[in-house]
DNA sequence: TAGCTTAATGCAACTTTATTGCATTTTATT
DNA sequence: AATAAAATGCAATAAAGTTGCATTAAGCTA
């Protein structure tokens, strides 16, 4: 199956229309291991309004088609979410990386992260991880 | 010892100067178990500019007096730092708690937060740890 | 495939958080 | 009291994100 039949059905299991500028969108961030920030989705797009992607992202992410992630500088970043998630619940508890040198936020959902108990009195619904250091490409230069 | 005699010794031994506005800063977030956003503070400090706070609010940060954590809409909010933390490391990698109601945001340094091992080629600086969910207050409701 | 309905888009205006430059004031020191 | 450095206030600017509303396009249905 093709990438575009593939997000064409996404779209429509999520019973969102097909439309050039969403179909775009997914195709800019799936199969990336960083998440990207509106910003930079307008910066590469093309001719797309910026308000259309900002609705664009939280459509997505209300269904459950990405995850949010804040930087270090608390801008937004959007990342493909694991196939179990949907507009009930996320299961995106891995691990974000965000390297203090080129900025980039890396989805590290390989690792499996250990369960945290909250204190008496709080009700959990939902933990992430977040690491700040050097990424394997700043780290060699 | 008082607050004040408190204060004034912090900022002295960080080189930072004595003024109305600083101590008021400490005031304010002292003793207090959930981090605030300049916004916030700016709306119960007083006669202080804008950004006269973002400037001690990063000049504290810098010194390793408080750290800042970002809350659900991705605003910097500042706590109180442990003892250890300083202008060369902070320490705070404590849970923070983001209740998805009230939108405050607890820091549970009570708790012990396991080790998280990080893929071979990442160099970790900091690890962060951060939940959403409710709160006791408005578990309570 | 034409018509209809609803969702999606584009555009302008606005809001909030945060930053920068520069003149003025205040602090700490001598 | 004089001085130097640091801190503040104010105005302007920037960046990210939101809202309202008119227009356009997508997906049905007849
Ligand atoms: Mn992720
Ligand atoms: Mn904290
Ligand atoms: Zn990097
Ligand atoms: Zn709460």
């Amino acid at each position: 199956m093709s990438y575009n039949q593939h997000f064409e059905h996404l779209l429509k299991r999520h019973q969102l229309k097909r439309t050039e500028a969403r179909l775009r969108v997914l195709s800019l961030l799936v199969n990336k291991k960083t998440a990207t920030s509106q910003p930079d989705l307008e910066s590469v797009i093309g001719d797309v309004d910026r308000v259309t992607l900002y609705r664009i992202l939280s459509a997505f992410e209300e269904k459950g088609i990405i995850h949010k992630v804040f930087d270090l500088n608390g801008t937004a970043n959007y990342a493909i979410c694991a196939d179990d998630c949907d507009e009930h619940h996320h299961h995106d508890e891995h691990l974000h990386f965000n390297c203090s040198n080129c900025k980039n936020v890396y989805c590290l959902d390989e690792l499996d992260m250990p369960p945290i108990v909250l204190p008496a009195g709080f009700k959990l619904e939902k933990l992430s991880f977040s690491a700040v250091g050097l990424c394997p490409k700043c780290l060699n230069k």
